[in-house]
DNA sequence: ACTCCTTACTGAGCCCAGTCAGTTACACCG
DNA sequence: CGGTGTAACTGACTGGGCTCAGTAAGGAGT
């Protein structure tokens, strides 16, 4: 009853306080040592709480990993949408939206390669999960755009495209055979089949 | 030193049965209730062998399904190559090799889906995960083979829009999104997307 | 302040894939 | 045949993700 100017009460601050050694806990964790290589019981003693208090904020370790990692590749999005603007080329164009995921995806290979195991095979009705594939249509969006900006194809036409490429993307980055190569020889591997994907 | 009609010792010829009966144990019980409520010693149990026997013969379980299920693939390949070749159209020629490998992998959605992930992110070096990235290739092959014949374009062209043509078959067929979808509408999709990548 | 209800938290324990020290069965040799 | 090396087998055990019955804590009404 007292104070307007905070609505939240104490319940709500401490979830939200919890919610937040638990990202900062797992985030450092996954970083140092790799998903596989850290286990829940190691997250929930860094994040000062209960085993099972874990599994409130995140039903499976997959979703804590999405949890952690979903924000760093919504910004990576984001990047790869201004500079594709600032891009005449198709081809180049669409790389710019790629790159940068790409990036994001390998900045630690093995939790890279979860993450998109996580995503295709993961409960689609998990919260956490959504978001993901939400960031994921949201990045075929912006590639429809470009490729309908440019007038090579039609919107719907387009649409399938940016699907491909999508398709073309996950695999070059999830594929074992390409767990060793480096970010360059990725977005290599991409462009060349995109650049193929593009009516010449 | 007796027979030479058989020229395998005891030795040899028990692990050839022990394998049998692996592989039919867990063929019929994967295919009964699906991989996930299938314990590894019920498998052990049904093959009568010891739990740890299992694993000389397969690292993993992921390894035991690729196992069990890499001569169906190879088949619906075989079958799905034959047909090809009676396809005059290219884009038919297409989905006639894709249609069999998707009715192989959705004879049982949910195995289906756990065959891909364990394709895409399983260890590479185990003898069952070489035999099934070997069946890709050669469907990449068969699909590349059909389009340089259609002369639609160059053979190096037609190797990359394979590997594209596979990479829309595996998220096709492993999205979530797409885990309730029948036979007819996945082909349908992959059809869709395969369209917009043959020149027009 | 006390009671009562609801929501959040907790950690001992379950389940199960996978391991490994110990055992057995085969093959080969003298 | 007995001895010996070796490959195959075994199941008690371990480690780790996840659960759930029990407990604590915030809030609301009196």
């Amino acid at each position: 009853m007292p104070v307007a100017s905070q609505p939240l009460g104490r319940r709500e601050r401490n979830k939200q306080q919890k919610l937040e050694r638990i990202i900062a806990a797992a985030s450092e964790l996954f970083a140092e040592n790799g998903v596989e290589d850290v286990t829940t019981q190691q997250i929930a003693q860094k994040a000062d709480i209960g085993t099972g208090t874990l599994f409130l904020y995140a039903k499976t370790k997959g979703e804590l990993l999405l949890l952690v990692q979903n924000a760093n590749y919504a910004e990576a999005l984001e990047r790869g949408r201004a500079d594709a603007e600032k891009t005449a080329d198709v081809l180049d164009a669409v790389m710019a939206i790629v790159r940068p995921i790409v990036e994001c995806n390998r900045s630690q290979v093995d939790n890279g390669r979860t993450y998109l195991r996580e995503m295709v095979f993961g409960d689609p009705t998990e919260p956490h999960h959504g978001e993901a594939l939400s960031i994921v249509a949201q990045t075929e969006e912006a590639i429809a755009a470009v490729l309908s900006r440019s007038g090579l194809m039609a919107t719907d036409a387009a649409a399938t495209a940016a699907r491909i490429v999508s398709a073309i993307m996950f695999i070059s980055m999830a594929a074992s055979v390409n767990a060793g190569a480096g970010i360059e020889a990725i977005v290599q591997d991409i462009r060349t089949q995109v650049s193929l994907l593009l009516p010449r």
